[in-house]
Order: structure tokens, then C-alpha cells, then sequence
DNA sequence: CTGTGTGAAGGCTTTCACAGCC
DNA sequence: GGCTGTGAAAGCCTTCACACAG
């Protein structure tokens, strides 16, 4: 289980078959073939095996694959870290959005704390994760050794909340400001950018 | 400009270096060297070089670009479609957030309806868009000539969502369901997961 | 002398073809 | 016979090296 050989695109795609996997096995299916799992999730069967051996043997031949060990494979190649807690930084229209999203859970993940410029400002009702000044970021951090945020502040903002995060200990961000951040390369940045996901949609409609 | 000959990821940085023109621009910038503008969009300099050789020459040898000229050419291959109007489907928690969120206004777009199973259901202030039934979903999308939509409804929804959409007309689909969509070869669509990003970035947390 | 434009090289992913095991 | 595992080939994208224009 050599992580660093696992290419960042399988990481990525067997987070999809992990899903697709958890879905067979609330519909009570023992075992899937390459071809069955890969339409599910959306490749193709050889990329699927492809993606397998780059951690193991996990497939029956002439049979498939056993969904229940092949889900737990998948979850131990992905999970270490996965009861890790994560802080959102930005409480604004997204930011509250995001922490009331019920799919972080649903996936093993857990929101600690929010914060924000004004922390008391009005927000519609069901955000029960706490929201706390920006002065306890670095404190925070520290304390709870969070080592994931997620950064729903304006763009002009970023960098600078970027950098103190950093300096505080934080290691990856998934970052959803409009700005390009620059970050050590120890750390991790990955981007959700919903104007040009829009904008490169748009360049494909005819 | 021939559009097919441009790769996606390419496509994609356009948008980057669209921005980073802009703000160029604003800072009364008249020119800009590959070396700043990579930096600034967060690529190296030979390929963003490269990028712009796909649909032509925009530089000057020993200057560099001209941010106006550039800006203009790379809105014109980017914004053949940019004034399409935009439509949101599943106006939950997210969906709403994304109705407020001023950012795909600044970019261009305009989301002109949003259509939800229960129109009426309580939302918090701040909406101007008109909420509407699912029933006059086809309808308002034939009218109006629809191609790009936003799905944020569940994902058990999303798939049956999608053929109708995509029967009435739409060429695009910007989804935010965890579900992969099967749809025909025409239709583009870019799937924005968070809790698969948390899942990646966590990969990398040691 | 500076900084772009680009063919060629290199690296990374995907796909193929088929050997190997159940 | 059916389906996985995998080396090899193909394809795509990035990076290099340097010619060339201003």
C-alpha cells in the first residue's frame, strides 16, 4: 500500500467506486464484476482494474469482485485520515450552506467549528456547528491538531487566511474562493471554482 | 479558433487567465509577461505559452501581452455562449446558497429561474429569482431556449432530473449531486463533489 | 538582450490485448 | 467459459530547448 505510488487520479476515482461500492451493498450484492462497478461509477472496466492493482489482488477470476472487501480495501487505502476534524473558514450565503450540507457527514466527515468575520451575524436557523471569531483561528488549530479547512471567504481575502492557517498547521484546503492560492508544496490545495465551471460548460454549448 | 482542437484542460486555464487579465486590467496594467501571468493563474510559464498558440499569437517578442488584447481574444474563444441564460434545479440548501451567491453574476451568468418540488417551502431572504414547480420545468426550458443547467437536487432524483432536462433541450449540466450521470455523447457535464474533494484532500493528510 | 512561439522530448494516463486463474 | 491482472502500446499533456522577432 505504497501511497505515493497511487496516481492522483485513481485516488480521485476510487473515491467514486467506493460509493458506488457502499450503494451495491445496501441493495444486500455480494460480488460485482469490472465491467458492472465501472458503468456504475461512471470508467471504463479496464481503468477500474487498472486503478485496483496499484494497491493489490482484490478480484475473483471467471467471478468479480467481492463488494464488502474490496469497499473495506478501498476504505483503508482512503480513510486514514479520514476522522479527521475540519474547520470552515467563511460563514457567508456558501459558507452556511456548506455547513448545514448533510453530505460531508453522510461521507465520515466532521465540521468542528466555522469562523468568521462576524461570528454573530444572522444566519437562517440550523447551523448547529459553532461559529467563532477569526482571532481564535490559529488557537483553534492548535489545539483540536486540525489539519483540514475549508476556505469559503472572499477572494480577497484568501491568501492572507491562507497563510495563517498554514503557519497554524494546516496541511490541505479545499479552497472555494476565486483566487488562485500560493501555498509550500507540502501542502495541499484543491480548488472548487463554480464561475468557471460554469464558464467552461458554456464553452461547450452550442 | 478551431474550437475542437483545443484540449479541456487548456479550456479550463483560459478561465484562470481571464481572471487574472482582469484584474490586470483593473490595476491599469497594459502589459503583462508570460512569466507574471503564469504566476498569477498558478501555471508554469511554457504552458501557458502553449496555451495561447492554440488559437493564435497574442504576444509581443520581448514585451510580452497586451492584457486588453489578450482579455478580448480569450472572452471571445471562451464566450461564444456566455449570455446563455442559466437555470438551477433543487432549491435545498445548497441550491439556494448558490441563488444568492453573487459570483456567477460577476463572471457573466444569470440564473433566470430555479425550479424545485416544493416551490413554496420557506426560504431564507435574499432569493430574486422565481422558485417554480417542477412541473413547468420543459416547458420554461424549451421557451427559452435553455442549455446550461445546475443540479443541486438529491442524488436519487438526479438521474431522472437529468433525461428530462436533457430531453427538453439542455446541452450541459453542472451537477452537484453525488450520482454519475449517464447521458448521451453530446451532453457535457461537469460533476463539482464536495465530500469527494474532503475525501481526496484527506488522502494526502499525514 | 528580452521574452515569445514552437517542434521535439519527456512524462503521465488510458486503453489494448491477451495471459492466467477460477 | 468467464473475468481479472498486467505488460506493452497509444494517446494526451507538459516541459524543454532554442530559434526568432522586437
Amino acid at each position: 500500500m505504497q501511497k505515493a505510488d497511487i496516481p492522483r487520479k485513481t485516488i480521485y476515482r476510487l473515491s467514486l467506486y467506493n460509493r458506488a461500492l457502499q450503494r451495491l451493498r445496501e441493495n444486500g450484492i455480494a460480488t460485482v464484476s469490472s465491467e458492472a462497478l465501472a458503468t456504475a461509477a461512471g470508467v471504463k472496466p479496464t481503468q477500474l482494474r487498472k486503478d485496483l492493482t496499484y494497491f493489490g489482488q482484490w478480484g475473483t477470476r471467471g467471478l468479480g469482485y467481492n463488494v464488502e472487501a474490496l469497499g473495506k480495501a478501498i476504505t483503508e487505502v482512503l480513510g486514514v485520515a479520514k476522522l479527521q476534524p475540519v474547520i470552515l473558514i467563511g460563514a457567508g450565503q456558501l459558507g452556511t450552506a456548506l455547513l448545514r450540507y448533510s453530505g460531508f457527514a453522510r461521507e465520515g466527515f466532521e465540521v468542528v467549528a466555522a469562523f468568521d468575520a462576524e461570528p454573530g451575524r444572522m444566519r437562517a436557523g440550523g447551523v448547529r456547528v459553532p461559529v467563532l471569531s477569526m482571532e481564535k483561528l490559529e488557537a483553534f488549530i492548535a489545539e483540536r491538531g486540525v489539519k483540514l479547512a475549508i476556505l469559503t471567504v472572499p477572494a480577497t481575502a484568501a491568501q492572507e487566511i491562507a497563510n495563517r492557517i498554514i503557519s497554524a498547521g494546516v496541511q490541505a484546503i479545499l479552497n472555494f474562493a476565486p483566487a488562485v492560492l500560493q501555498v509550500p508544496d507540502r501542502v495541499v490545495v484543491n480548488n472548487v471554482d463554480l464561475a468557471i465551471e460554469l464558464e467552461n460548460l458554456s464553452y461547450f454549448v452550442k
